[in-house]
DNA sequence: GTCTATACGTTGATAGAC
DNA sequence: GTCTATCAACGTATAGAC
């Protein structure tokens, strides 16, 4: 991976998590990234492939932040860990997990599955807990979750103190 | 309002949805409304004229369906007619909605403060219902219910029924 | 690996006839 | 109100020189 390599994707995922996939040229990304446009076909081969170069690199910082989380074997500690993913997840990384946000949406490529280890995970510290339903508990926070990311990372004034002390109150943990 | 204007909004607010604001051009909205493309700008101005028509027009479609929330006096009833909400809204208008969850992604065009009422009064039903933290349930409801509506729109396959039971059994409804 | 030059379809938008 | 013709700018992508 060469420097200009580097340039080049790090241009592309500011920009693509900015303006979106669509709406960013490759030119745009070329100027950015101070190279010239014939490079990003030479070593992408087209700008899906640089995309998906994208998201490959990401891929594997999204398996380390939930892998913190699955393998938690103390379910009480483990939802509190999953409640405090939006906070973290925002602050590092943010500009892919903006993208993976806006791809969802703007090409309908949503990895529905890559919450369900995370969701397998919850279900089962809900069932330790006791919970009568801890299936739909589970299924329950997940939609809560993606909803408080999306916000976050659209930059809603989100107080993150008050909301951490609130679910934390109300999961009794 | 002549019948090709309307050829013009119903197929633009089908591909906007579909396949999103930048990704759709003028010329394919003119084929898909059996329209000259030259018409679309004269009636619209520009690409973007037309996206605010379509705005504009689902605008009070969505004022109806928050006034049938916010207008409700007992507090339980508005809790649930917030909590179904997902599901009534994903089945008229389901292409409107999309497109609005589509554009606050791809164009940051999120109106934020199109959530404040529905906020606002379930701060106050949880209030009236005495829940210690009122504010916070109904942030906590708010973010919930974007992820559902979210997922739903998406095409997820949600059981509504065991949610919404789910739900009313949690709130005590 | 990198750049320059270039091909060529598509895009949003306008002008003018009917 | 509507259509046809047309435009310049921009889009992705390729070829060839260094």
């Amino acid at each position: 991976m060469t420097e200009k390599q580097e340039n080049i994707l790090s241009a592309a995922l500011k920009l693509f998590a900015e303006e979106g996939f669509s709406a960013t040229s490759t030119s745009k990304v070329a100027k950015a990234a101070s190279v010239s446009e014939g490079l990003i076909f030479r070593h992408f081969g087209n700008k899906e492939g640089l995309l998906n170069a994208l998201l490959d690199l990401g891929q594997e910082k999204a398996k380390l932040v939930y892998s913190n989380v699955i393998f938690e074997t103390d379910p009480k500690e483990l939802i509190r860990k999953a409640i405090q993913l939006p906070f973290n997840v925002a602050k590092e990384d943010h500009d892919f997990w903006r993208l993976q946000f806006k791809l969802k949406w703007e090409l309908n490529k949503y990895n529905e599955a890559s919450w369900e280890p995370l969701q397998v995970a919850m279900t089962n510290a809900f069932k330790k807990l006791k919970y009568k339903n801890p299936e739909m508990e589970a299924e329950y926070i997940k939609h809560f979750l993606d909803g408080l990311v999306g916000a976050i990372l659209r930059g809603s004034p989100i107080d993150d103190i008050k909301m951490t002390n609130f679910l934390l109150d109300k999961y009794q943990l």
